[in-house]
DNA sequence: CGATTCTTTGAAAACAGTCAATCTGTGTGG
DNA sequence: CCACACAGATTGACTGTTTTCAAAGAATCG
C-alpha cells in the first residue's frame, strides 16, 4: 500500500528518500472490504487518507433519508472530510468502500509534523486544495446552469473511468438526478 | 480604503504594525462605479482583491448567453478568480460591481512577497481557502439534494444580508432557478 | 420625469420525479 | 449445477414542478 503512495507522491512533488522515510514512519495502513466504512456520520474525521487501491465514495444522507454522493475517490487520490479533520467537529458525511480498498492514512498531528519537515509538501498540499476548489466551482456551475443531460455528458467527459466502476444510481445521485431520469437520458443517447 | 482592510485583517489574524506597512506599500487601491468590471471573461486575473466597500458579483456566461452567478462579494470579503490568478490562464468569469465599490488589490508577486515576510499570513490564507472549500461543498450538496424552495430558504439563512442588496433575478441565478420560479416561491411564503 | 431595469402573473409546454412493475445479471447456498 | 435471492437497471403511466413565453405592473437610476 505504501509503495503505491511512494510512487504517486514522487510523481507529484520533489520528494527525497529521507522524506519518504518520514512519510512511512508516520503512515497507518488500512484495508477495507466492500461496504466497510472509513468514516461515518457523527464521527470526527481523524486522518488524511490516500487511496492506494480500490474505490471510495463520500455521501451524505438528507432528512428524508436519501443518499447524496459528494465524491468518488478512486486509487491514487485523497479522501477525507477536511472540515471535520481541521475543526475536530463531527462529520456530516459517510465515506465507504465501493470496492475492496487499501488506504494509507496520517493523523493530523503527524501530517503537521511532515509539513514542518518536508518543505515541498506544503506547496503540494496547497495546490491540491486549490485544484479541489476549482473542481468544486466547476461542479457548482454545472449544477446551476445545466440540464440533466448536460450534467451527464460533462460527467462522462470529466471522469471517464468512473462510470464503468460504480452503479448508475450513484452517478445519478452525484449529479442530483433520479436514477430513472439518468436511465432515460442514457437510453436516448444510445440511439 | 486601506483603512477598512487594516481593520479587517487585524481582526482576522495576528498582524503587527510593520506587517501593515508591508501590506500598504504593496497595495493598489481602486474605485469602481456601478457596473464597472474588475475582471472580464478572457482576461487573466492579476490581483488578489479585497472589497473594502461596496458589492461585487462573479458570474459566468453559458453558451446560450445566460448569466449564472457564482459568487456575491460584499464589503470585507475577498474576490478573485483563483484559478486564473494561480495559473495565468484566461478567466471564464466576470467580476463586476453591483454597487459603487472600493477595492484593495495586490499582484500575485507582491502577495507572495508578503507571504514570506508575514508569517501569520500563510495560515490565514490557508484558513480562507479551506472555508471557501467547505462553503463550496455545502453549496454542491444543496444543489444536488434540495428543491428550489429549500435552496431559497438556505440562502436566506446563510446570507441574510444579501437578499436586500441584489436584484432577485440574480439570487435566482445564484440558486440555479428561473426568476419566475423564485418570484412564485417567495409569494407563497408570504402567506 | 423618462428610460431602463426589475418583478410579477398567467397559461402552456417541457422536464424531471414518483410509483409500481418488470427485467437483467450476479453471486450464494443447497 | 441449478434455483433463488438480491441489487441494479429499465420501462410505462402519472403527477408535480419548473421553465418558457408574453405581457403588464412596479421600482429605480440618472
Amino acid at each position: 500500500m505504501f509503495a503505491e503512495f511512494e510512487k504517486f507522491i514522487r510523481a507529484q512533488a520533489e520528494i527525497t528518500d529521507e522524506d519518504i522515510k518520514l512519510f512511512r514512519d508516520t503512515a497507518i495502513e488500512k484495508t477495507l472490504r466492500r461496504k466497510e466504512f472509513l468514516l461515518q456520520e457523527g464521527e470526527v474525521c481523524r486522518y488524511k487518507t490516500f487511496v492506494s487501491k480500490g474505490f471510495m465514495r463520500t455521501y451524505r444522507i438528507s432528512n428524508d433519508g436519501t443518499e447524496h454522493v459528494l465524491q468518488f475517490s478512486p486509487e491514487n487520490s485523497w479522501t477525507t472530510d477536511p472540515e471535520s479533520l481541521e475543526n475536530n467537529t463531527p462529520s456530516s458525511n459517510n465515506i465507504v468502500a465501493l470496492e475492496p480498498s487499501e488506504l494509507v492514512m496520517w493523523t493530523k498531528k503527524d501530517f503537521n509534523y511532515l509539513f514542518e519537515k518536508i518543505p515541498n509538501l506544503k506547496d503540494y498540499s496547497q495546490k491540491l486544495v486549490y485544484r479541489n476548489l476549482y473542481l468544486s466551482r466547476q461542479r457548482i456551475y454545472t449544477a446551476i446552469s445545466s440540464t440533466a443531460e448536460e450534467k451527464y455528458d460533462e460527467f462522462i467527459q470529466m471522469y471517464p473511468g468512473i462510470i464503468s466502476r460504480v452503479p448508475l444510481h450513484m452517478v445519478a445521485s452525484f449529479l442530483g438526478v433520479s436514477r430513472e431520469t439518468l436511465s432515460r437520458i442514457r437510453h436516448v443517447q444510445v440511439k
